[in-house]
RNA sequence: CGAGGUGUAGCGCAGUUUGGUAGCGCGUUUGGUUCGGGACCAAAAGGUCGCAGGUUCAAAUCCUGUCACCUCGACCA
């Protein structure tokens, strides 16, 4: 009965993910601590354990854009209003959620400045300084900032005010070039989410409707949560020459022509962090992708004050280290082993490695693995590399699990009843004649948006009438319900 | 911006209907016993009840206003 009544406190930690999906994640990301509410509206504060993932996501994109020729730079956070007005569509875009600086100090300014909702318009700005020639070209910019969006309704790491990211923007000379960029950093973004993150993405083409303000093309990756509905993980757009006129960015060409350049951008943000959770957490609370998790394995002094324990667990600290694996050895004496194991497992630590008299006498560690909550039993003798070989198979197994998962709630439906069921679970797959007409309608009736194209259309076929209108149609499209 | 909800100790809440000494659980601190799945005992610290005004002998409680946050919409990179 005692029993009955702590495994029912223990519950209480977390509302259960099956009762209620949004104040699961509320309480997965508070209490692991990965964030906190502030005084400032619709801002967190990200806090260490956090940070620390997205320092994981940092190294593992900024790697990858420095591979591809990108450099890294720094812009300023204000941007003058005449500045952001030259560009009508992505004015239209982004005014409504703009925020101020009307002040300096006590002095009001002659003209406001805006907090970069996103920093087009000054990297335009200053590529018409900088680019004079096609020998210039291209130029691959990228910054790790933040930006702030006045938004309506907030939730931590999936929409906040103030968000970090990194922005790409780089300029070409040719359509052939920018559109190559486009899609290689869309790639690189794919990469990133499924072998990194473990999120299985579905990458495409935005719809005029959805696509980016002032963009030619805006180009996806589309992630479904464990509630089905679907979270924009990452854009990359080409803008064709949209920008470079309206700010003027121009070079000469090696025909002595002045030309306009072509530009793209792209950007992913802190809301990986929550497409993380939410697609791979489970009732005990998080599970980390091995490869992004900031501590991979943590080792648990059992009966730490008998002798032998606490040198061994130091001992094999220092060897895993040594190996490469980010290790922590938790010999914190103020809280008993059976809070340690929840206390791990809550945060979401790939591996759990419990030494213990026992152990030490046949020679073994005992490892719980998070993804399967599965105990396992290894040779001290060593365990570095069976430790690694688990890792990889942990990150595996997530991202198998979670693409299984949206393989099963993904459907084909052919009218508009079907898509309309469909995305209540899940993403549904149709055929789409092209008339926003009808993604209106079908936003209208469910509060489902199209979400992105397939690029190989013809693989996904799916039959050759529109899904809403009945209309003859070519386009293969997935709609959901969006975060 | 619309609808609903919540503001009382670090956290979670009761108390508000019917005004009358500020409560409970968890956590925290100190000491002791424990330690292979969220330990136990004892003692202690901690609150101008979101804010402002009003009614009253007396307000966490009633009235007016206001602010913040949460959920669901609407809006949206």
């Amino acid at each position: 009965m005692a029993k009955e009544e702590k495994k029912q406190s223990i519950a209480a930690f977390i509302t259960p993910r099956s009762e209620d999906f949004s104040q699961w994640y509320t309480d997965v990301i508070i209490q692991t601590q990965l964030c906190d509410y502030t005084p400032v509206r619709g801002c967190m504060a990200i806090r260490p354990y956090g940070y620390a993932i997205w320092e994981r996501i940092q190294q593992e994109m900024d790697s990858r854009f420095k591979e591809q020729g990108v450099e890294n730079v720094s812009m300023p956070m204000l941007i003058p209003e005449s500045l952001l007005l030259k560009e009508a569509e992505h004015v239209e875009g982004f005014a409504p959620e703009v925020a101020w600086v009307t002040h300096g100090g006590t002095e009001k300014l002659q003209e406001r400045l805006a907090v970069r909702p996103t920093s087009e318009t000054i990297f335009c700005e200053m590529y018409s300084r900088w680019v004079q020639t096609w020998r210039d070209l291209p130029m691959k910019y990228n910054q790790w900032c933040s930006v702030m969006r006045w938004e309506k309704s907030t939730r931590p790491f999936l929409r906040t005010s103030e968000f970090l990211w990194q922005e790409g923007h780089t300029i070409h000379a040719t359509p052939e070039e920018a559109e190559e960029e486009t899609l290689s950093m869309l790639e690189l973004y794919r990469e990133v989410a499924e072998d990194v993150l473990a999120l299985p993405v579905y990458v495409g083409r935005k719809s005029d409707k959805e696509k980016f303000a002032g963009a030619r093309a805006t180009y996806s990756m589309e992630a479904m949560m464990q509630d089905g509905k679907a979270l924009q993980a990452g854009t990359s757009h080409n803008f064709g020459t949209n920008f470079a006129e309206a700010y003027n960015i121009q070079f000469q060409s090696k025909a002595g022509k002045l030309e306009y350049v072509h530009e793209t951008s792209w950007g992913v943000s802190t809301r990986l962090i929550g497409a993380i959770i939410m697609t791979h957490g489970d009732e005990r609370g998080l599970r980390l992708p091995p490869v992004i998790a900031p501590i991979q394995a943590v080792i648990l002094p059992i009966a730490a004050h008998k002798p032998g324990v606490l040198e061994a667990c130091e001992k094999l600290n220092a060897e895993l280290k040594a190996a490469g694996i980010r290790v922590k050895l938790d010999d914190r004496d103020t809280v008993s082993a059976g809070f340690k194991f929840n206390d791990w497992e809550l945060k979401g630590v790939p591996v759990r490695v419990e030494v213990g008299p026992r152990d030490l006498e046949n020679g073994v560690v005992t490892v719980f693995r998070r993804d399967l909550c599965e105990k396992v039993t290894l040779p001290l003798e060593g365990l570095a590399d069976a430790l690694k070989d688990l890792l990889a198979g942990i990150q595996k197994t997530l991202y198998n699990q979670a693409k299984a998962f949206r393989d099963e709630r993904t459907k084909t439906v052919s009218n508009i009843d079907e898509l309309g069921e469909q995305v209540q679970n899940g993403f549904a797959k149709a055929m789409w004649c092209g008339d926003q007409a009808c993604e209106d309608m079908i936003k209208e009736k469910f509060n489902a948006t199209s979400r992105n194209m397939p690029f190989d259309q013809e693989a996904h076929k799916c039959g050759d009438t529109c899904v809403c209108c009945g209309k003859k149609a070519d386009k293969v499209i997935y709609f959901a319900k969006a975060y």
